[in-house]
DNA sequence: ACCTGAACACCGTTCAAGT
DNA sequence: ACCTGAACACCGTTCAAGT
């Protein structure tokens, strides 16, 4: 009796792979933040030794650059591409806000709050910051200003975006989403007239 | 032959008391941030085992209270008092400006960075930005503004000022600081015009 | 190829025992 | 009153040994 060999994969297949590891690793930053990328808790949620996650990653901060890169590709680059899309610059940039501002940003503020300890959290706000100026500039190039005033309206802009997220996460400013959309809404309008 | 009682402090106590924690708390604050105020290294570079900690502190949360409150003390109400000094509305946004962008802030952003993981940071924070939008408002309102103008103009002035501080320390912001203090300059031009 | 198990280093916390 | 010393829990990392 010859028995057919499984074609779909196993429920719960009893070794892993790197993929694996990414997987949990993404959805434990998606939990708890940053820290709770943590080899000890993920590997026993795999329901595996610690010592196997050391067979996939060099360390911890290997595993963490490469769900940090996952992260990015999924809430990032996706936003971007489709505000890329809106023609009209002011509606664009009223687009990036809402956006950003709407669904709790979290996972944004736990690697503001990273990134002075993890170098890989610092490369990825770097880069985020870099494309979203860049947006916010070129619409305000679009909407008739100079280049280097462009560039400062943006800059500023998305400080106040960046300081905005981390106060509303530390309860510094305490406002209602309905006041904070509004407050957004007031700073694209006196920044970009 | 008697000896006559030593009338100094000795140089070295051997017995330590919660001062001596505290101040080298701030200590480890100033040189390596929240994660730095550590019951092992402090009690190691204090001579003595962790153990000696415990009895002059309940936890390590403790002593962060107390860090803090003491950080806030000398660097937070020092600066704001001596602000409200200055009557000409305009000039006095600019000096906190000033003041808040000249030297390295490295200390509010290590604090902003550890907000989220310690309760007893979230607190200072608040407190700060609470008390900077006021002077902030309070400056607006002289300035003409009506109070709930003010009050917008404010929170946004200083959000933009918590996001440039987290952008130049996380290299999202690739400025000199003399570019940063223009771009300073800049937002408080067009907030407050 | 992937994993276990035990080791070591490091930090937070507790507590009985010392002075 | 203040401290030691040893214990325990937790996480990161290494590595020889297993399948």
């Amino acid at each position: 009796m010859t028995v057919q060999p499984c074609t779909v994969p196993a429920v719960s297949a009893e070794r892993l792979d790197r993929e694996d590891w990414l997987e949990a690793g993404l959805d434990a930053l998606e939990r708890g933040g940053v820290e709770a990328v943590a080899v000890v808790p993920l590997a026993r949620s795999l329901g595996v030794t610690r010592g196997s996650f050391y067979w996939h990653f060099g360390s911890r901060g290997e595993l963490l650059d490469g769900v940090l890169e996952r992260w990015e590709r999924v809430h990032s680059d996706e936003v971007l591409d489709a505000l890329q899309a809106i023609e009209d610059p002011r509606r664009r940039l009223g687009a990036l806000f809402e956006r950003s501002a709407s669904k709790p940003p979290s996972i944004f503020v736990r690697l503001l709050d990273a990134a002075d300890r993890e170098p890989a959290v610092k490369a990825v706000l770097e880069r985020s910051a870099r494309r979203r100026i860049e947006v916010l500039a070129q619409a305000c190039r679009e909407a008739g200003m100079s280049p280097a005033e462009a560039r400062r309206r943006a800059t500023l802009c998305y400080a106040a975006y960046v300081g905005l997220a981390r106060m509303t996460a530390d309860g510094s400013l305490d406002m209602s989403p309905r006041e904070r959309a509004a407050l957004s809404r007031h700073l694209l309008a006196t920044l970009v007239p």
